[in-house]
DNA sequence: ATATAATGTGAGCAACTAATCACATGAGGC
DNA sequence: GCCTCATGTGATTAGTTGCTCACATTATAT
């Protein structure tokens, strides 16, 4: 028999176990039986901690969101000048993505936007004020002429996300010949290049 | 009981049956008893024509390949300007998009990449000479003077599909708040200004 | 016209999934 | 020390999934 542990570690440690499933095997391996597995635990353990699979989703979802997403509201908050701001916010997530493939995985995960609508709406709009920083700060990087002024923020800012999520996608499939780091290097100087 | 028709005709009933219930309820939901209802016919007789749901996938995946990413490549050999050639890829691709939405939800599906390798790797492979089709399309756009002289063909390429990608994703889960042919001629507007 | 092979189907099987329940056990208050 | 309740678990259930099979039917070659 396992040890005792209250709720709250429990939570934690069954949320972590469900993101490394995710990250291993995908969304769609991730089973009571696998999360239990994974956590080391036995599946009626999960349901003393958790409702359903609902609320766990909940959990990750929250989880996913407010560590990851959260990160670029604070970058965009420190006191530099934008174009580091925006640097440090592209490479800070491609490596979240590196070191957690379930994130990526989990976010854009069908399991969850048609599976899971609450869910799926709260990092909908998650995902929406994430847009909506980058595009302050880009809209900043203008104004202050460091970056070309003919640009339009909220769609440069999509497309410096499509190039993050497009990275991460093909990290997943597997047809990133180079390492993600080096890869990301050269998008982000490329990047640069057409912004300023 | 069903009139009788070739397999050929029937494989081709199938996976079009398949297509529209991953465009649907998606991928997940993509089960035999799912595709025999959408396609009117019994789960049984889907065996009658398919070895299994291995065999489906890898049909889904090359009437995809073919019919979506051919096309970038048709365009790409037509004798127009890299602009324009472009400006057809990234709408028509939008298009196609807009209209099947099971298809990008197929091809970066986690049941795909994860749970059939072989129907991965041809996917991957397709994505990588769409990548390379663009790229080529770029580096003549730089080399005539349309496009700036400073960027990068393959990293830009990449940018661009990412942003469909990254488009696409939006779609899906329903964050678009404007439609999705709006919301990319404004993306693709910006694009223009970031490249020349 | 008849034979034959291809096509179609309801019934059902084994494996898996989420969830429940009766019962065991140990941590913490007294 | 012991009582109590939160925590832990094996066994089980109802539902789903991919797939098979015996049997029905029809296109088609001869």
């Amino acid at each position: 028999m396992q040890v005792k542990k209250s709720t709250r570690i429990r939570k934690e440690e069954i949320v972590q176990a469900a993101l490394e499933v995710v990250g291993g095997k995908g969304v769609r391996a991730l089973t009571i039986a696998a999360i239990a597995e994974s956590a080391g635990m036995s599946e009626a353990n999960i349901y003393r901690h958790f409702s359903g699979k609902d609320e766990l989703f909940s959990a990750l979802a929250d989880f996913i969101g407010s560590s990851v997403m959260g990160n670029a509201a604070t970058i965009a908050a420190e006191g530099r000048k934008p174009i580091e701001k925006l640097e440090t916010i592209f490479f800070s997530h491609i490596k979240i993505i590196a070191e957690n493939p379930g994130i990526p995985r989990f976010i854009f995960s069908e399991d969850v936007f048609l599976g899971h609508p609450d869910v799926a709406k709260s990092l909908a709009s998650r995902i929406g004020s994430y847009v909506e920083t980058v595009s302050v700060v880009i809209a900043a990087g203008v104004r202050e002429e460091e970056l070309k002024p003919e640009i339009s923020p909220r769609e440069t800012a999509l497309t410096m996300l499509g190039m993050i999520q497009f990275t991460a996608l093909r990290q997943t499939i597997g047809v990133l010949n180079s390492d993600i780091t080096v890869e990301s290097r050269k998008l982000w100087g490329n990047f640069l290049k057409l912004i300023c």
